[in-house]
DNA sequence: CGGAATCCCGAGGGATACTG
DNA sequence: CAGTATCCCTCGGGATTCCG
C-alpha cells in the first residue's frame, strides 16, 4: 500500500501538479519566460496563436500555482509584467529541455507520422 | 526572419510535436512505460483514472508519433504488449524529469494554491 | 482480453465587444 | 495597454454496449 508518491495516482497531488503542466498553454508560456521578464503585450506576441482569453487565465493560473509572479505598474496606460518566480525557474528547466526534445525530434515524428498513415490508413477520395 | 526553429511558433513541426506532450494523458503513458513492457489492462490499472477509450486512442496517437511499439499476440484471450521505441525512451527521459519535479515541488504548489485562495478570493457561503 | 462504435454532456477555448 | 465579460460552438472524454 505504500504507494503515494506516485505522479499515476490520482490521490497523488503530484497528479494534479503535473495536469496543470499537461494544458494546452501552460508549457509554452513557461517557456516564453525563459529568458526573464515580459509584458502582457509580448507574451500575446511571442505565443502564436493564443488568445487574450486564454492568455490571462493561464497567467492566472501560473500565478495561482506559484509558478509565475506578476507585477502591475500603476500607470498609464497600463504597464504589467510577468516572470518566472524560484519555483517557475525550477520548473522551467525541465520545460526548456521538453521544448528542446521537440525541435530535436520533430522530424522523426513526423515522418513516423507519414510512414504510419501511408500504411494503408490514408481516405482515398 | 531566422525565427524557423521555435516551439513558440505555430508554423514550426516542433510546436505540433510539443502538443502531443501536453495531452492530459500521453506524458502519463510514457511515465507508465518507464520500466518495460506492459500490457493493455497493466497500463490501464497503472494509470488511475483513465478509459480505456483514452487509453486506446492515447496509445494510437503514440504509436502513430514513433514513441511507442505495439506488439499483438494472435492467441485467444487476446494478448498486447506495449513499449517505448527508442525515439519514446529518449523523450522518457524528460517525462521521468517532469514527474519527478511533480513529486519532488507539489507541496510547494499546494501551499501556493492555499495563500493564493486565501487572500480574499474564496466564495463565503 | 483488447479493443471498436455509439451516445452524449460539459468544459475548453475562440471571437467579439466593452472598460479603466 | 491590459485586461474583463459575454456569446457560442467545438470536441475532449466518460459511460455504455458490442465484437473477434
Amino acid at each position: 500500500m505504500t504507494m503515494a508518491l506516485n505522479v499515476l495516482s490520482r490521490s497523488c497531488p503530484s497528479n494534479s501538479v503535473l495536469e496543470l503542466i499537461a494544458g494546452k498553454w501552460n508549457m509554452l508560456v513557461v517557456y516564453a519566460l525563459r529568458d526573464g521578464t515580459l509584458r502582457y503585450s509580448q507574451l500575446h506576441t511571442a505565443i502564436e496563436g493564443i488568445s487574450q482569453k486564454m492568455l490571462t487565465q493561464t497567467l492566472r493560473d501560473l500565478e495561482r500555482d506559484g509558478l509565475v509572479a506578476r507585477r502591475v505598474y500603476p500607470v498609464v496606460p497600463p504597464h504589467t509584467e510577468y516572470c518566472l518566480t524560484p519555483l517557475g525557474r525550477s520548473l522551467q528547466e525541465v520545460v526548456v529541455q521538453m521544448g528542446c526534445w521537440a525541435e530535436q525530434h520533430m522530424m522523426e515524428v513526423l515522418s513516423a507520422r507519414a510512414d504510419y498513415d501511408g500504411q494503408g490508413r490514408t481516405m482515398p477520395g
